[in-house]
This record gives structure tokens, sequence and C-alpha cells, in this order.
DNA sequence: CTGTTAGCGCCTTCAA
DNA sequence: TTGAAGGCGCTAACAG
């Protein structure tokens, strides 16, 4: 990896390397006109590339953003992603993409990997986990952090703290209103359906789905429904669609057993991915959206709006939700003191009914 | 950005730095057990983190692999994404993401930035230009590249060679099928599809597309089928929800002025994405798939397979390119030599009809 | 306004 | 085996 250097540079336009330096890269104060155009022809024909790494060195700044996600293929944190790069840009900041598959265990490793790297900042999208097996990895991860922010990098984690981090400065969290947006839908569907029922969730203890079932159920209660039963698999599309395939026994067992004017279920997904798992294994069955089963997933991903019947949802803006966060730890200290500094200028998502949930056969 | 420094571990365990960096990083000399735990425990109890940016300035390697994808969100890029992401794993690298829209001078842009940082090697995916308005771009992309690798970058790009790089050593090209693999689809489609064909695709000289379509064009010839005429829009799903309206307006004319029996369409959308567009498109028409056209896309992207009625296309190990283009780049410069490594293990894809090309009612 | 002198934190010869 | 010295490329204080 031998490049021209800066000191290169200066020889042949024969000045100092502080001068080159104070032409190539911004400095307060301005070299005048003549020496500067024959550094900045040096640089040209040398192919001059300043090496980041030691302006990094010297400033002690590196220009990264580090960006933590469960998988970068899921269109969630895909769509995370994209706002986490444009706010990036905006801050001529580059990002450092870490992919964990969602254990805390990784996650500290991506962030002392960050710390190394001497990342400016971090963004960490994709559910906190708040169970027992991952209690451990989670104080790991909440020190590894700690230790970061001390060291006065910027943090910014979407969603939920992580369990047990003692917010120091430089810790943002960016609510996300899960619940209460799994709030509104829920009461939004009992307006208009009759029968019962079934949250497919992930596994319990991961907040995310967490916040999304206690909210549908709060929702149920206030409208006067009875709670719906929480069936618990892997909160992407496979988890959908083996309690898809689970659902579709149940209906097929119930609608034999009682005739036809049976009460039809209503399933609410806690993502839309794996909303679309269960539609894909109901349809399997031989079952049909909304006649036999209604569904509904959370989050509105893009990719999945051409999907028919049109999937009942909760708009997220996601992309904005990105760009909130590494916006969060840009503006050096000053915005939010310590913690929980509550949606900025406001998450907020939306209800979008549509074909999946529609009554009317 | 302070953390505490090899220095002052070594000076808490009372050693040298030299000796500190010894055990506390891999290095061919072994400092005997017991002063090693004592610098270990020195660099827990500080919580010490190397400085990856000194050490990357010290052995002139950065452990960073490049990214450049037209946009993350799209999942074509993030499922290449993934695959990189794993390769980097493999080699104990991280990856650096840029996002450059497509345009030849951002993706220049990003190859700067990535030299900058003196990243290991560079991958690009994501389809080359070649026109007339992208040529300029194109040669400053190729500059930026030749002198990147003629510095000992690796770099891999994922379809077509960079119009115009001059391909020094480390510049690995990582062929995808795509003119034959649509040729293939469309030996298939003609088989089973009595009428007409019409190509959606991409601007002109998007080299991905074009070859897709050529491709197309030549297995229909062979089939001795007349040439398919070629709709151009942009790349993505509002170009095929575009070009899916004209189509849906030339489909209801035909259909009216000639009665029932007319020869039915057979649509090739160039990507998964243009072609559910364009299947929106028909849909929010009144027409239905396949009854009053078949459709068919290319790339098979994961999340659109249980899109309805089940598209046809060509499937493409997406995960599998990105891993094996940055696999070529991290090889040392063992492997391929110059240019054109055809590919490695084989990029193979695979045509797969489903129920969007089904001939029967 | 320019050049000189020190480091930034680490690795790597070279002696010891 | 361990320590001392020099340098990776650049910036930031000082002098001139």
């Amino acid at each position: 990896m031998a490049a021209s250097t800066l000191t290169e540079v200066a020889r042949l336009a024969g000045v100092s390397p502080a001068t080159a330096s104070r032409v190539l890269n911004g400095s307060a104060r301005k070299p005048g006109k003549d020496i500067a155009d024959r550094v900045r022809q040096a640089a040209e024909s040398l192919g001059y590339v300043p090496n980041a790494q030691a302006q990094g060195l010297a400033k002690s700044s590196s220009g990264l953003i580090g960006l933590i996600v469960h998988d970068i293929a899921d269109p969630y944190f895909a769509a995370i992603a994209r706002g986490v790069q444009e706010a990036a840009r905006e801050q001529r900041k580059m990002v450092l993409l870490a992919t964990t598959g969602g254990g805390p265990a990784e996650e500290r490793e991506a962030v002392a990997a960050f710390a190394a790297r001497r990342a400016d900042s971090i963004v960490i999208a994709g559910s906190r986990s708040c169970r027992e097996e991952d209690h451990d990895g989670n104080t790991a991860l909440a020190a590894e952090l700690d230790r970061y922010c001390r060291n006065g990098g910027q943090v910014a984690v979407v969603g939920h703290p992580v369990v047990g981090a003692t917010a120091p400065e430089g810790y943002h969290v960016l609510r996300v209103p899960n619940r209460e947006l799994a709030d509104r839908l829920a009461t939004e569907l009992a307006g208009s359906w009759d029968g019962d029922f079934v949250i497919v969730g992930g596994p319990e203890g991961l907040l995310t789905s967490d916040d999304r079932v206690n909210g549908f159920q709060e929702g149920l209660a206030r409208a006067g429904r009875r709670p719906a039963e929480v069936l618990r698999s892997a909160f992407n599309r496979s988890g959908g669609y083996e309690a898809g395939l689970e659902l579709a026994a149940r209906i097929k067992a119930g609608r034999s057993a009682e005739g036809a004017a049976d009460p039809k279920l209503c399933i609410f997904a806690v993502n839309d991915v794996m909303a679309i798992g269960a539609a894909a294994a109901l349809r399997s069955e031989g079952l049909r959206i909304p006649r036999d089963a209604a569904i509904a997933g959370f989050d509105d991903i893009e990719t999945l709006r051409d999907f028919r019947p049109a999937l009942s949802t909760v708009r997220l803006p996601l992309e904005d939700i990105g760009r909130l966060a590494t916006r969060a730890t840009g503006r050096g200290p000053a915005a939010g003191d310590a913690a929980e500094d509550a949606a900025p200028a406001g998450i907020a998502g939306e209800v979008t009914l549509r074909r999946s949930t529609e009554t009317a056969a």
C-alpha cells in the first residue's frame, strides 16, 4: 500500500510539509495563491491521496460511523442503513458495517472493533433482548459501550436502551413507539373485525417484539376484546411460516368441527416479514386471505407493498429512523444530555389498513 | 477520543511498549508466560483497546474492505452485501459501505475515499454504464481504480469491468452470466408460450440490463421467434411500473379491437423489482397475471418469493457473488493474475419458471 | 505567511 | 527473550 505522501508532494512543490498540508486540507491559515497552486499541481501529478489513517491518528478522530445490524439483507435493516448512509454523507463521514445476527456477544465484538477503529459514533439498530441467556452478554455489551462513551464516543441505539447500560455522556436512545402503534393497530382492527385475534410474536424477551405484543393486547383490552393468544417463533420469515402452519391446522380443524359460520381469526404478526411468512403458510394449506383469516404485520417494508392481498401494517419511517439516530450522534455533544432523548422530531408511525384485513368477503 | 495506550499498559505492567505489543498482538516472538499475564492483566484493568489507525499506519494496511453499491436498501445489493460481510468476517476485516446511486462520479469519489482510508480491497457491485454521458465519469473512475491498484489495492467488480480500466495487477472481474441466463430463459419461455414477447429494460447503456436484453433476444431468435420490442425505463420498481402502465394500455386496446382470442403477451422485465412494478401496474389497470399477460423477472430476490402469482425469474446466487468477489481480493496476489478471472467456482444461475408465466388459463 | 519541531499510537529492526 | 530507537504520514503548536 505505498502511495505518495504529503512529504513527497511538499518536496516536489518545494515547500514544507506543513504548508502542503495547509493547502491540501482545510486549515485556518491560507497559504499564498501562487504557492497553493504549485502544491496542488504537485499533488495532482503525483496522484496524491491523503492517508486518512494518519490524519485520524494526528487529530484523533476518524470520520467513521459504525452501524450495527442483525442482518443487512433484511429489508428492515437495509432501509435503516440507507438512512444512516444519508446522514453519514451529510456529516462527510463513512459508514462501517457490522452484521451480528442479533447476539449481544457479537454486538460487543462489533463495538470493540469500532472502538479500535476510533469510530466517531456508533449506531445500533436491531432489537435488544432481555432474555436470561443474554444477561451476561448484555452486561458485557453495556460495559463496552460505556467505555466507548467515556472515551468520547457517541452512540445511538434504536428502540430500547441496551440492557444495563449506565448511560454516561454520549449515549442516545431513539425511542420507537412500537407499543403505542401496536395499540392503535389493535384498536382499529377491533373496530372492524368481529372474530378472535392471535398474535404471532418473536421469542419472548426480544424487546421490540414484546412491545408490539403488549401494545396490541392493550389495544384489544381497551376495545373490550379478550386477550389474544400469543404464538412464539423466530423473528423472521420462517418463524412466521411455522406459526402460519400451526394456525392453518387450527383453522381447518375448527372449520370441519363446527361447520361454516365459525368466528374468523385475525392474525397479527409482529413484523411484516413474519406476516408474509404466515400468509405463505396459510396459502400453502389452501387457505385464503382475508377470506379464511385476516392478517396484519408491522413495519410497512417497501419491497412488500406490492404483495397481494395488500398487507395491513403499521408504517414506520425506517429511513428517517436511521437518519435521526445518526444525527443524534453527530451534533457534537450538544443536543441530548444523557439518556433517552425522546424522539427528537418524533418518530411517528401510522396504522395502514389494507386488503389483508378487510372484513367484507 | 482519549483511550489508554499501549505505552500506558506497558508502564503499568512494568515492561517496555515493545513487549506489551508482542503479547497483546500476534507476533512471532513469544514473551514469557509470567510477563505475558501481567501485561494482559494491565491491559484488562485499563480497558485497553488497540488503536487500529495507529496499527494501520505502522504496518500500512487497514483491515478494511470497501463496498460500493447503488443503494443498500435495494434487496439485490443488500443480498450481495450480506455475502461480502461474510467473506469479510472470514478474513477478519470490516466493511466500509458507500452508496453511490450508480453514477461513475460518485463511484470515483467512493474509491478515492476508500483509498484514503487505505482499504485493503474494494468490491464494486452495481451495473456499469457505457452511456455517452458517463464517458468522462468512467474515465475518471478507471483512473482512480488504476491508481488504487498500482498502490497495491485489490479491486473486484461484479459483472463487467469498469469501462476503460486498464487492468493492472489486483483488478478482478467477477463475471455474471447474465446474457447466457437470459438466453436460456427466453428459450424455456419460448417453449411454452405462443404469444409475443416484450422486454422491459433499463436505460440503454446499462451493461447488466443490456446483457439481459440481448441474451433474451438471442434465445428468442434461436427458438425461431421474432425479436421482442424493448421498452426502456428506470432500472427499478417505478421504471417497471411505468412500463407496465404503457403495456396495460396496449393490451386493453388490442383486446377491445380484436375481440377475445388475441395473442397474449409475455413480458420480460430485466430484474425482479421491475417485474414487480410492472405487475403492479397491470393489476392496477385491472389485468390479471398470467391470465391477461405473462411476466418474468431476473435475480430471484428472496423477499419477493412470496409474491403471487409466483414470479418466473432467473435465480442468481447473490450472496455467493458478494462472497466470491470479496474472496477474489483476499487471497493475496495469488490466484487471478490480471484481468477477467472467469467465474472462479463458476457463478451459476438457474431459470426458474413459476406461476406468472404459466400458459394454462 | 512559511518552516521547524514535536508528537498521535503502534510496530519493527536492531542491540543487549 | 527483552528493551531502545526510528519511522509510518500527518497535524499542530511554535518560531522565524
